[in-house]
DNA sequence: AAGATATATTATAAAAATATATATTGAAAA
DNA sequence: TTTTCAATATATATTTTTATAATATATCTT
């Protein structure tokens, strides 16, 4: 009888892996992770966002949509705008990392 | 005439965010996360991958071919098998937050 | 050289993501 | 209260990913 053995628990493993990757899934995306990169900066509307990032308004609510829908940004309404921000503290770690690794040097 | 400005290359940023999109891209499964685990851990070959991760062996190998693709990971050939090791610190990096994000607490 | 084992490739069906055009909602100003 | 404009939603064609099965290659062993 073995009792050395930690045993690995594959189910749990393999659900926090499909967590992980539905996350890094949201973020695998140029427009989303540009309009990302914006909210890290500061909170903006849509139509701010449709200026800074070029990206024609049908594709932007998409995406945006996508983003709220996984809770990567949080919105509230002033008047007629909505405004967007980053949602948490792990969003902006990975930002961080990425803007590290592809934007700082070069 | 504006001098103040700094002009944002878009297509510059758009340029990193597509490589940045691309390597998330390429984290963003499940088998691959977990794949990538496993091989933060040690070098591995591609048997003792379908054990320890229960991947059925065309699909781990389609998988590994991916993480090749986009030197994710290096492989070397001795004798029979092939050992697969993580092939950046880059990988590593963000492994880690994943790590600590996901699979830490609870 | 022939057989056995480990790994890789190809083909293709099914599912998911994306792009694009069109339509709808909701607040504010006339 | 009706018109307008910003924001969002829906529909659908297209492209990418994924899953699965069948086949191929490379190395070792005999």
């Amino acid at each position: 009888m073995k009792t050395t053995d930690i045993p690995i628990d594959f189910e749990l493993m393999r659900g926090k892996a499909i967590q992980a990757s539905d996350f890094l899934k949201t973020l695998a995306n140029p427009d989303r992770l540009l309009l990302l990169c914006q909210l890290s900066q500061s909170e903006m509307c849509v139509s701010d966002l449709e200026k800074t990032v070029a990206i024609k308004q049908p594709t932007l609510s998409q995406q945006l949509s996508i983003l709220r829908a996984e809770n990567l940004v949080k919105t509230r309404r002033g008047g007629k705008q909505i405004y967007y921000t980053i949602a948490s503290q792990e969003v902006l770690s990975i930002l961080q990392l990425l803007y590290e690794q592809f934007c700082k040097e070069s």
